[in-house]
This record gives C-alpha cells, structure tokens and sequence, in this order.
DNA sequence: TTGGAGGCTTCTTATATATTGTGGTGAT
DNA sequence: ATCACCACAATATATAAGAAGCCTCCAA
C-alpha cells in the first residue's frame, strides 16, 4: 500500500504580477513575501492547507496537498482569488502539471541495511548510517528514489505519476523478498 | 569581458538518527 | 540563589520537484 503524503505541481498564469501589491492587497497571513528573503510570494488560505508560491513571471507551484485532486481544487481557489482580484481573465489556459509525488509504504518487517546494500547492488545504493540513517535506493529502470530504513518504513520520491511510484515500490518489494 | 552553467536560497512531506539547546527540578 | 542533571524539543543530516534571483567559476 503507496500512500502519497506530499504532491508538488507546477503552472503559470498569462501574466505578470506585481508581487508587491498583491502581497498588501490580500494581506497576512494568507499572503506572505519577503522579496530580500526569497523571491516568491507565499500564499495559504488556510493553517495547513497547501502552500502557493507565485513569482513576478505568473509561474507558481503548489506544495502540502495530499491528492492530484487537491492540487487541482487548490489551484481552482488560487485562480478564483486572482480572477476576482481583476490580476488575470477566465479561464485561465496556461499549463498546470504534477512534478513530484512523494509517497510512504511499509515492508512489514525489520530490515537488515547492510545486508540490504549488497542484494539491491553497490552502484544503486547509498547507506552512510552516520550521515543519514536511511539507505538510498536509486532503481535502474526508476524514475523515483527510495528511503528505506531499519524499521521497514519507505519513502518513495521523484515520481510524477502516482503509478510509476506503485510500480517502483512494487519491484522494490519483489528484490527485498528474493534475498530474504 | 561576457555569458552560460551550475549551485545555492525557500517550501513541502514522509522517514530516523545524533546533536544541540532549553527549561525545569532537585539539591546544596 | 546557583549549579548539576534530566527530560524533552528543536535542528541537523538526506530525497525529489518546481520556481526566481543571487552567487561563483570557467570558457570563448
């Protein structure tokens, strides 16, 4: 069982804003911008609800949604706001994209890191408990990265399709159990 | 000299370790 | 009152991806 935790998705608005005003415009805390800080301006419409960062351009990305689904009802809320601002016209055409999903599943069971280092292969893996106490397992065909750790816990990132991830962590899974 | 390429900044999220820091409590 | 000590909290470490703007470095 995947379970995505966090989603990243990118678009642009036709337009270029003026960071400036629409900061003051809508107001903390919903919007946020600290331009000798960072360059975007962070918007949140609600504690815990995804976060927006819009820049000068009209590119903006969504981080914290838990769904394609939310990423798009979020983005809907965030065109909403500007078109009702006057800022852009509807509909808004311009591209909107998921770029990263980043999904949590479990083994079942402990692992053994060390061991886990030699069956996936040397040059696929990184395991410096010191630095990190999760191994890195960068699969051949993947498109995504995976953590895993001692307590059979993993952390499948990089993929920009909820499939690709299930597909990684599938094989993933196969390899762990033929050396187990 | 200039431009391009690369690296860093910010943020999100799960995961798990070590380390640093802070606050409180007990004893002197 | 002041110091030792413990508990807990926060931060660092690492991963991916997008964005703009700053930096450094190297080549033509």
């Amino acid at each position: 069982m995947v379970e995505i935790v966090n989603v990243v998705a990118s678009g642009a608005l036709d337009a270029e804003l003026d960071l400036e005003r629409l900061a003051d415009d809508i107001g903390e805390p919903v919007a946020r911008y600290d331009p000798e800080k960072y360059p975007g301006m962070y918007l949140r419409f609600e504690e815990d609800a995804p976060l927006i960062t819009v820049y000068r351009t009209g590119k903006f990305i969504i981080t914290g949604a838990d769904s394609e689904e939310e990423s798009y009802s979020f983005r809907e809320r965030f065109l909403n706001l500007f078109s009702d601002m006057d800022v852009i016209e509807r509909p808004e055409n311009k591209w909107f994209s998921i770029q990263n999903y980043v999904c949590t599943a479990e083994l079942g069971q402990n692992l053994n890191l060390n061991a886990l280092v030699i069956s996936l292969g040397l040059e696929k893996t990184e395991y410096e408990p010191e630095q990190f106490p999760g191994l890195i397992y960068r699969p051949d065909n993947g498109n995504c990265v995976i953590l895993v750790f001692a307590t059979g816990k993993v952390v499948i990132t990089g993929s920009k399709q909820t499939a690709d991830a299930e597909c990684c962590f599938a094989d993933f899974k196969n390899s762990v159990y033929k050396t187990l």
